[in-house]
Formats: C-alpha cells, sequence, structure tokens
RNA sequence: GUGGCCGUAGCUCAGCUGGUAGAGCGCUGGAUUGUGGUUCCGGUUGUCGCGGGUUCGAACCCCGUCGGUCACCCCA
C-alpha cells in the first residue's frame, strides 16, 4: 500500500483517462455518434499509423503540422507517421476501396486518437481524440450548411453554452493565390509596424498574418484587402448561397474574413465553432473544417467535391456540462457468513444471465463492508445471502435508496430484481430523524 | 519550439524570516456480535517531483532536470 514512485511514467503530452472519467467520454462520444447516424453518416475506422508522404502530400508540405508536429519514423524502410489528423487516412480510404464506384455521395464519421509533437497546454495534448466526419462527393454549399448547423446542434445536445459559428471561404482555383498577392501588396508598406512573427510570414505564409493574436498585426490587417473581395463568380455563388441556406435554418453565425486554417488542402467553405472562452482560453476552438474538393484527386482518385471537420475531444469534455451516470452495477451480491460464497456467486449469475449489471462480494468482506461498497457502486439493489437465508431457500432484497427490505424466494429473485431495477427510482427516503 | 508561473498524502490544499510535515476529502475499523448512504470515535498513507549544491541543519535558498499550467507559435 501507500504511494510509490512509478519507474516509468507516461509520455509527456500523452494522457491515462480513469474509469472515472471515461464515462463522460462515452456520454460525449454516444452523442456525436447518434448526431450523425441521424444524417446518415457512418462509421469508419483507419489505422492510427499511414504512410508518411500520405500527410506530406493531402496537408500540405509547408504546413506546421508536417514541418515539425509529426510523430515519424521508419521501419523495414517505409516512412511511416502516427496520424496527426483524420481526412487524409479517410480519404485515403475512400480511394483506395473505390468507394466513389459504389455511391455517388459517401457520408463517414469517426473518432479516435491523433498525435502532434507539440507543446501540451489544456485541451491541448501529444495524443488526443478528434471527432470528425466527412461527406464526399456533394459539392454544397447545402451540404456545408447542414453540416454546420448539425454541429451546432450537437454542441448545444452536449451542453455547450452559446456556441459561436464563424464562416468564411477562401474560394477556389487561384483565388487564393491571387488574394495573397494582394495581401502581400497591402501590407508590404507596413511592414516595420507588424510583428516580427507576421514580418516573416510575410514571406513565408502571409494569410497566417490574418488570424495573429497580436494587436499591431489585427490593425494592419484591418487596413488590407479582405478574400471575399476576390471570390470568383461561382465561388462567390456558393457563399451566398451557403448564407441563404444557413439563414433558412437558423443557425446563428460570424462572418469572419479572417477566418485562416492551417491546413492547406481547404477550398471555399471554411468555418470554426467556438465557445467556452473561460475554461478554454486562448485554445476555444471546439471544432474547425472545411470544404476540400481537391484532396481526393490529389490522392489519386478521381474529381470529387467533399467537405469535412474535426472537433477535438478533451475540449468538447471541458466546454460540455454532461454529467456521467454514476451507478457502476445494478445489482450487488453479498454473501455474509462461512458458507455463502458459493450460492453468492451462482445468484450473481443467474442475475447477470437476465441482463443485469451485477458485483458479487468475493472478500468474504464484513456485512457492513459490503453494503458500503454497493452503496458506491451505485446499485439499484442489494442481495444479502447469508446462512439463514441459504437455509431457507430465500434472498433478502434490500433496495438501497427506498431502505425497503423483503425476503424473497431464491426461485423468484431474479425476476423480482428485474423488476426493481426497470421500475422508476423512488424519491430519495428523507433523512433519519435524530441528528 | 520560445517565455512566465507552479510541483507537499490517492484528491484539494496549509506549512510564518531555512530547525527533518499537517488539515479536509477518500480508504478502513468500531459505535450497530447480519444492514449502506447521515452522525460520532479511532486507524491509514508521504524518499515535500527527481538530481546536485549552499548550510551545523533545506519542503523552504541556488543550479539542473522532469512534469503541469498560462501566453506565444500553431491548432482540435
Amino acid at each position: 500500500m501507500g504511494s510509490s514512485t512509478p519507474l516509468v511514467k507516461a509520455v509527456k503530452g500523452m494522457n491515462d483517462i480513469l474509469p472515472a472519467e471515461i464515462a463522460r467520454w462515452h456520454a460525449v462520444e454516444g452523442a456525436f455518434a447518434r448526431a450523425m447516424q441521424r444524417q446518415g453518416y457512418r462509421e469508419v475506422r483507419t489505422p492510427y499509423v499511414e504512410p508518411t508522404p500520405l500527410f506530406v502530400r493531402a496537408i500540405g508540405e509547408a504546413t506546421d503540422v508536417v514541418e515539425k508536429e509529426m510523430y515519424s519514423f521508419t521501419r523495414h524502410d517505409e516512412p511511416l507517421t502516427l496520424r496527426p489528423e483524420g481526412t487524409a487516412g479517410a480519404i485515403r480510404a475512400y480511394v483506395e476501396h473505390g468507394v466513389h464506384n459504389q455511391e455517388p455521395v459517401t457520408r463517414w464519421y469517426y473518432l479516435g486518437p491523433m498525435f502532434r509533437a507539440e507543446r501540451p497546454q489544456r485541451g491541448r495534448y501529444r495524443q488526443f481524440y478528434q471527432l470528425g466526419a466527412e461527406c464526399i462527393g456533394d459539392p454544397g454549399p447545402g451540404c456545408d450548411a447542414e453540416m454546420i448547423d448539425a454541429l451546432a446542434g450537437f454542441l448545444r445536445e452536449i451542453g455547450v453554452a452559446a456556441p459561436d459559428v464563424f464562416i468564411n471561404s477562401i474560394g477556389s482555383g487561384d483565388t487564393r493565390a491571387r488574394y495573397k498577392d494582394a495581401l502581400v501588396a497591402a501590407l508590404t508598406p507596413m511592414k516595420d509596424e507588424l510583428s516580427a512573427d507576421s514580418q516573416r510570414r510575410l514571406a513565408t505564409n502571409p494569410l497566417r498574418i490574418l488570424d495573429s493574436k497580436h494587436p499591431a498585426d489585427a490593425e494592419a490587417v484591418a487596413r488590407a484587402p479582405t478574400i471575399l473581395d476576390f471570390l470568383s463568380d461561382a465561388d462567390r455563388a456558393h457563399w451566398d448561397e451557403l448564407r441563404r441556406d444557413l439563414d433558412a435554418l437558423g443557425t446563428p453565425y460570424t462572418v469572419d474574413p479572417k477566418l485562416v486554417r492551417g491546413l492547406d488542402y481547404y477550398t471555399r467553405t471554411l468555418f470554426e465553432i467556438k465557445g467556452a472562452y473561460d475554461k478554454l482560453g486562448a485554445g476555444s476552438t471546439l471544432l474547425g473544417g472545411g470544404r476540400y474538393d481537391g484532396m481526393v484527386k490529389d490522392l489519386g482518385g478521381p474529381e470529387v467535391p467533399a467537405i469535412g471537420f474535426a472537433a477535438g475531444l478533451e475540449r468538447l469534455l471541458i466546454a460540455s456540462d454532461v454529467e456521467a451516470p454514476k451507478s457502476v452495477v445494478d445489482v450487488f451480491v453479498a454473501p455474509v457468513g462461512d458458507g455463502t460464497q458459493a450460492a453468492g456467486l451462482v445468484l450473481a449469475r443467474d442475475v447477470r444471465r437476465a441482463g443485469l449489471r451485477c458485483e458479487v462480494d468475493t472478500r468474504k468482506a464484513s456485512m457492513k463492508a459490503q453494503l458500503r461498497r454497493a452503496n458506491a457502486l451505485g446499485a439499484r439493489v442489494c442481495l444479502i445471502l447469508g446462512d439463514r437465508e441459504v437455509n431457507q431457500g430465500v434472498v433478502e432484497m434490500k433496495e438501497l435508496a427506498g431502505h425497503v427490505q423483503e425476503a424473497v424466494a431464491r426461485a423468484d429473485v431474479v425476476a423480482r430484481v428485474a423488476a426493481v431495477v426497470a421500475s422508476p427510482v423512488p424519491e430519495a427516503s428523507p433523512k433519519e430523524g435524530g441528528a
């Protein structure tokens, strides 16, 4: 007993999630799966490890993720990487299995761990969990609006207070390139006013200056042209219809022309949902996504449009007020005395065969200890089995919440317990007088 | 990756200007020789994150390191 200094500790930024917390994880994951299934999405599972070139190709060579955040290694001469995000693998699978030949529109969702070698912070870990979905084969914008609306609804469902939706369009084709030139042209005269980071970005990745948190950068950006003025006619039509659809759905949103994202693959629609600013600080982006009409082709498939998103599960859990169910078992079997252990084992097995969750004490603990355990596990019923009961062919059935106890014939007890568990929980009885 | 702050029991934390550790919760035993949750009484746990240095003496001061946290970079 007592404490000890672990010889080996978990890797920095990679955390254990113990059962007490898992209950909340299940609640959010379950709500997510139901929300997606309601829209015809089906789960897909792809490997945690992919060939490194997949991410380089899909995410973009010049992105931070690829440049410095990937867990990459070589095995059997093959360069491999722990997936830093989910879309690349999903699209790889889509192309590899020729899914476009099987159906016109593909709706997939996924959930699982992702890996990025960043400095850990609250809501940002090196192994973290994402919930995500891809809708492949629909050019939008109705599909875009539907996704955004559904996500806002999902967040409300899991008790995220007042999620804020931000949208933007970065166009398609050469829109981004033309805008980039215009932005550089506008910002270059103000170069001296920019932060050191942004002066560097002017050459490397000017779009990133748009969402810089430095006040001086924000001021300069306010005087620079906005990307929405650079959209082609087709891009503009997509953008206008997206907003009309969102309006029709009644989903509130904010247009943020400074919204840009870190992965290179996006086209047209871009969105982000933030929330729980008080608890998440700078990491308040709960979820982000957008359209990536070029990726399927880039990975060797046909020209098929797609849109997707990913949400950070740890962040959702921080932002959400979902509560974990406290109950671990429905029934606790308490064999009391010397010769009752075997009868207890049999009784517990019979209870489980009726589909109930049941733990039986095999420690030969005192009755007090067993009842305390039954209570701690949130059992609805405790079945007490002493020598007396075994001899008489009965079991004491005690309802923990109501303090009612009754001797029930052994032959009837499973059915009786099942009925009790299925019935609504009685009001908590008033505290005993005296104190 | 850069910078600031923090690191004491399983958890939350106290520990005055250096004199070798404490509370609550939890767990556990009893009051109630077969009845939990409430109440009362008792018990339990620490190489004070780790390594080194200063000192007669370090949880406290110094250096390093690991971890956490906040901001930046970036992102979910």
